[in-house]
DNA sequence: CGTGAGATTGATTGGGATCAAGGATAGTGG
DNA sequence: CCACTATCCTTGATCCCAATCAATCTCACG
């Protein structure tokens, strides 16, 4: 088999445009291996609030989310909770090698899934080096942002840690403009049990973004940052 | 060559008896890939508060911890620390194919190292699919450690965040007994630093544990658990 | 024994939590 | 199209946990 024939493989239908075929997980596949992994894959959607995991269930399959944005979190036994992370297209949603998931997992926004069975998936990171060296990137990537965050929650004043989340949301949605507009996919109690702080101080503190004119708030969810370097500073 | 063959090549006698040959990076190597990486490693010795790595440096290579507790951290312009973990032997120190740190690394205790230059080190990682893997677990568990302690940080209390770092320590010294004792391989002002607090609100929360005989206390440094168990239910 | 860094304890302050009303918004059914 | 309603958000008043300020105390080390 030449090189050139593996061009003339074609890619699976529903993969064409995917976001996960270009940048994610599948972008380490070989054409025939997308092929055969999209033999065994099952597109599904969700409604925003809609649980995906569950903590302490078994995992069944990972999950490449192909559209919205899903929120990981943990709870404390009385109900105390934190997110942990948020995850957008197109990244891959499941513990690997997990038994049982340590996080739930819930649709922030709706949401869009392309779901793996667990044998199958582990099967080809056991055979393709290069989608295990994406996994490994991948989660290295993940705990530089996890440590990034620790930062934010041990030592950052709730003023600043509201303007973290901001320009965290605010840099996956847009890019390189000095002024950025966007959709929240988290609602204020979201925001607070991501920033270990409460609903009303969550409000108060944008209500003071607001006043100061570091962003323009209409409709609760929908934010303007005219400076993003402004916000940056306000984030420490 | 035979399977039995391989047991033919000496291990090299820096690594009898390490820590990393056995439960580390290095268990995931055959005779002949530890036989060639042994003759690059270079081992050093630093006492304690020493800096093993500056944030914002370049990274110039990789290493094992071969004895002692290496602390992470990171630092906001102003000067406010917070520290994203330790590690402990046989972990491995340094961010796979980072160009720069993003963390200070500086040695708890006093602290031994087996050292790897990076293009070394990385191409062996290439080279390996064992070890690739073997690097894929480790950052996935430091992962999931990485997002426990956000939990800590952002919804516990100063009295469970306190318990919680004693029983952190606590688990990596002794296994399955139900008394602990153990000596600290952190001050108070890094404690404060892992937990978001401040150096006089982890000695009162230490002295309430002291008085309430969750703990035993002799020397500041050194810890004594008569029931771990209690100590966990403190922790939330 | 003296010294200095690290730890403890006490007094006071303050930032964010809690308690408590209202105000906006999106969805629903008339 | 417009109440009606439930949910989410905002704002205000008060409280409390942990920070800050300040004074010893302990202990390792010369």
């Amino acid at each position: 088999m030449s090189v050139r024939d593996t061009e003339h493989v074609a890619i699976p239908l529903v993969c064409e445009g995917c976001a996960a075929r270009h940048d994610g997980i599948c972008s380490a596949l070989t054409p025939v291996e997308l092929l055969a992994l999209a033999s065994h894959t099952r597109h599904t959607r969700h409604d925003a609030g809609e649980a995906l995991a569950l903590e302490s269930s078994e995992i069944t399959g990972y999950a490449n989310v192909t559209g919205g944005v899903v929120k990981l979190s943990r709870v404390l036994q009385d109900g105390r909770q934190q997110l942990v992370g948020l995850q957008f297209a197109p990244d891959l949603m499941g513990r690997l090698y997990g038994r049982e998931n340590l996080l739930t997992a819930e649709a922030a926004s709706d949401v869009e899934l392309c779901r793996i069975p667990k044998a199958i998936f582990e099967a080809l990171v056991a055979s393709s080096s290069a989608l295990k060296l994406r996994l490994l990137n991948q989660s290295l990537q993940d705990l530089d942002e996890a440590r990034d965050w620790m930062v934010t929650l041990g030592r950052k004043t709730a003023s600043e840690k509201v303007a973290s989340v901001l320009l965290l949301i605010a840099q996956r949605s847009a890019r390189g403009n000095k002024r950025v507009t966007f959709e929240l996919p988290l609602g204020r109690a979201d925001m607070a049990d991501f920033l270990g702080l409460t609903i009303e101080t969550v409000s108060r503190q944008i209500s003071k973004l607001r006043h100061e004119g570091i962003v323009v708030v209409t409709n609760h969810r929908h934010i303007e940052v005219p400076d993003i370097e402004a916000l940056r500073r306000r984030a420490g």
